[in-house]
DNA sequence: TGTACATCAGTGAACGCGCGTTCACTGATGTAC
DNA sequence: TGTACATCAGTGAACGCGCGTTCACTGATGTAC
């Protein structure tokens, strides 16, 4: 790919180095030069490419969202084989995105980046945040109108929960539990659906 | 306090004017120095009692601790009318924490830092968790045995449930919800303990 | 096929800045006598 | 009550550093003829 000269596809090499010292140092550690420098081509090259230190992030941080909403939409699967099996399964895919992406996750939600300064952005994290609010809505079609929750509420239980567990039990914080943030986000999503009728009252 | 050359309480009115810097910037956005001068102080006098700047940093966190395990405690009362009201109470309590507290909350949470490089904070922590799980085990007697999850277990899905409400609906992401965060949470926990069959099935 | 040329990706030097930290010092405070 | 003195909290100047960003430039690439 690299050719002497020019690059070939710096833009991309740049969002990947950038992801990596994020992985590694997480997103206060991040700077510019050092992801120009990884990607051998000095800071001012940087330019060419994005406006600056920031765009840089939110790059990282769209691409992030283009696979979590890929990866939710594989795991919601049109909601087969049935709502509950593909509720259950983007509550297991967050997680998993979370563990397996560590750097885009946190150039997602932990670089304090704000979405309504890049539209790009916003439209990528709603369309992400879609996918579980159809597979909320899908399953709460089971319940009795009467008791049924709005789904965008039922969705954020489920978002913040998953998030919950995810800041505090997989990252280095210190904070500690025996259990795997698996196990937590499975059995809390699964005593808060029994919360909703929607299992069986005993396990 | 400040009489001239000496302070009189420069400690405590550098953690104060850190708060501030940290409540308006995040704690990414605080300095040392800008501590240092929102006190009246030249950045050397803050040696004199912290070792530097994560110090002060952690010092902000401690004390927030402090504060959030005095409230969870008071929240909790002892168990007090119920150990359902008093556990109920907690969930509250943490979230008027995060709203009451932002720049404590964000020292403690969102700095970066890490528990176990600051022992004494780490016991903090350790005490304001404790009064959750309290809190939880309290509550799980009202369970039969067969169907009682760990009272670990059941307070860090509460804990995890918090926090994410807090991170993803409280703060100015961008993200938005048509629901308050305490209305979510309240609604969260409310399901999530029907779903220990600690709430009445219906509403 | 070979040459002239436009394009534009990346260079390298420079900038101003604010950061955290150090150091020898100064002068206010409070105590001993 | 008054003086001498030890203490130590805060000063102010300085440091080295790495940051993000700018600018005029250079040279590789690919196209037109």
């Amino acid at each position: 790919m690299k050719t002497g000269y020019h690059h070939g596809n710096l833009r991309q090499a740049l969002v990947e180095a950038s992801l990596a010292l994020i992985t590694e140092h997480g997103p206060t550690g991040f700077t510019l030069s050092e992801a120009a420098k990884a990607a051998g081509v000095t800071p001012a090259a940087v330019y060419r490419h994005f406006a600056g230190r920031n765009e840089l992030i939110a790059e990282v941080a769209r691409q992030g969202f283009d696979i979590f909403a890929a990866l939710m939409e594989f795991a919601y699967s049109g909601g087969q084989p049935t709502a509950l099996a593909a509720f259950e399964s983007t509550g297991r895919a967050y997680l998993a995105f979370a563990r397996r992406y560590p750097g885009h996750y946190q150039a997602m939600f932990e670089s304090g980046l704000n979405l309504n300064d890049h539209p790009d952005l916003a439209m990528v994290a709603a369309k992400a945040r879609g996918v579980l609010e159809r597979a909320a809505e899908a399953l709460s079609l089971y319940m009795p109108p009467a008791k049924r929750p709005p789904s965008t509420m039922f969705s954020a239980h489920i978002w913040a929960m998953s998030h919950g567990v995810v800041e505090l039990f997989m990252r280095g914080n210190g904070a500690k539990s025996p259990f795997s943030p698996e196990d937590l986000l499975e059995t809390g999503i699964g005593i808060y659906l029994r919360g909703l009728g929607l299992l069986p009252p005993d396990q």
